[in-house]
DNA sequence: CGCTAAATGATAGCCTGCTATCAAACCCGT
DNA sequence: ACGGGTTTGATAGCAGGCTATCATTTAGCG
């Protein structure tokens, strides 16, 4: 059975708090504010658990690491910085996408990506 | 100085053929038919030249190798069909996405994807 | 407590996509 | 047709992300 142990919750924690999809190096490093020393494959392990748990959705991104998120009822999409890498989630889905879709295709899902510079970033680098 | 090789040729004519944004090892198949025993690296040198010369566009698709496109004026999106794993150029894109974007975030680009099963797929399996 | 199965950390290994290397073949101006 | 620089094909190597392995630690039931 499934023990509850420091280093698992930690890694709940980092997500809850990060308020973002964090990578799995980015859990790593949030996880050992609260617990030192633990290694990257727990962090793979806690995550694909939390997966299958339908508690983590991932956030897959062209060229990266996917990052994952504590799942949430909204449809929503996401937005990735080209400068710090980090992926924020957005609001605002603009629907329709039915009539994209070429005729005799069937549409199951959509993914929306922004691109550009978070608030942060544009400050530090203008 | 550039030279025009058969297998160069071979490779913008599987491109300009196609229709639609090619991986690398569908492009060597694709090739291979104007230009038998083609390696998969004279594949990887060509398209690198032809990004650079911008004759082709990288497509890139979460957790696949890019496809290349040949560029085209008109903004378009992509269709990921999940049985053939073939991709397609689709018109309409739903603009609005500065309503998305975060208060305080410099919006660059965007991309959407729709995913599905493509007519072929639908036909074959139903 | 004491025990046992579960979980962990370190690290070697795997996989896939891509690049580097180099001898052989080829394009093309002369 | 010649010759030299370009291109090619084969393959070894690299990189990054993830998984497997295994000795050690730990949760938590009794």
């Amino acid at each position: 059975m499934q023990r509850r142990t420091q280093q698992r919750e930690a890694i709940k924690k980092a997500l809850g708090e990060a308020g973002r999809p964090l990578s799995p190096h980015e859990i790593l490093e949030e996880a050992r504010a609260h617990s030192p020393g633990m290694g990257i494959a727990t962090v793979y392990r806690a995550v694909k658990q939390l997966v299958d748990a339908d508690w983590l959705a991932p956030v897959e991104i062209p060229g990266e690491p996917p990052r994952y998120e504590v799942v949430r009822q909204d449809h929503h999409h996401h937005f990735y910085c080209r400068e710090c890498g980090r992926v924020f989630a957005v609001q605002h889905c603009p629907g329709d996408f039915r009539r994209m879709t070429p005729r005799g295709f069937r549409l199951e899902s959509h993914e929306v990506l922004l691109r550009g510079v978070c608030a942060e970033c544009r400050k530090s680098t203008p």
